[in-house]
DNA sequence: GCGACAG
DNA sequence: ATCTTGTCGC
């Protein structure tokens, strides 16, 4: 476990996160397939609060991409560097992710992010901000549609709808809603940096061969919800 | 102006 | 995200 200070200049308020968001996008790279599904490494990352005594755990599970083993992992712990404020959750989360994904003893190869990339107000989440700054191929694989609307996939694994975001000029697809687990709710995958749409989905469902949520982000959840534990309440 | 809104 | 008991089912 490793611990954490906010960064220098930090954005402070949401104008601030916004204006960060704008000047970033920019260096997104959507125009690589991303490595192929089965092979190499996997990392899942997460985030668990605890709000009240102003602690943050993240952790970063990284598994071999073909047999879904656990082969590395990492937590670190840190203090709450933004409020939640609905997109803008980068801010919260990234400082103890990337202490995190520093603390392992190997290549991540591609991360799996629990939220959105490119599905996002300013087309900037999670999942693409991480790739920014490490300059790893990463996906975002979120719960909940967000402010986004999609038609109901298919009841068949691997289903997918579109996934639309509302724009001045209509509507503009920025993710997918796939089906990973027969008739239950779909997850929302998007792209976050140097990773295909297509790919992206390939990779959710290969990750997801008993559950409806990816095995990385289920491993990295159980372990940063024990990091918080041991490191607060 | 009001409500909704990844985690 | 987090607060929280039991409960139905493989």
């Amino acid at each position: 476990m490793t611990t954490v200070r906010i960064p220098a200049g930090w954005p402070a308020t949401d104008d601030q996160a916004r204006a960060v968001q704008d000047e970033l996008r920019g260096k997104v790279v959507l125009d690589e397939t991303g490595p192929p599904p089965g092979t190499g490494h996997v990392t899942g990352v997460d985030v668990a609060y605890d709000d009240e005594r102003d602690v943050v755990a993240a952790a970063a599970v990284v598994l071999d991409a073909a047999t879904l083993d656990v082969v590395a992992e990492a937590t670190a712990i840190g203090r709450i560097s933004f409020p939640y404020v609905p997109g803008l959750l980068a801010f919260r989360e990234i400082p103890t992710v990337l202490a995190a994904l520093d603390a392992l003893p190997c290549d991540p190869g591609l991360v799996v992010c629990d939220g959105y990339g490119l599905a996002h107000p300013r087309r900037f989440g999670l999942a693409s901000h991480l790739g920014v700054l490490t300059g790893l191929p990463t996906i975002g694989v979120a719960k909940n549609p967000f402010t986004f609307t999609y038609d109901e996939p298919d009841t068949p694994r691997g289903s997918a709808t579109p996934l639309h975001a509302a724009t001045a000029s209509g509507t503009e697809e920025v993710g997918r809603a796939l089906r990973t687990r027969a008739g239950v709710k779909p997850v929302f995958v998007s792209v976050g940096h140097r990773v295909s749409l297509d790919n992206a989905c390939a990779h959710t469902l290969a990750l997801t061969p008993a559950y409806r949520v990816p095995e990385s982000t289920r491993r990295a959840d159980a372990l940063c919800r024990r990091a918080l534990r041991e490191a607060a309440g």
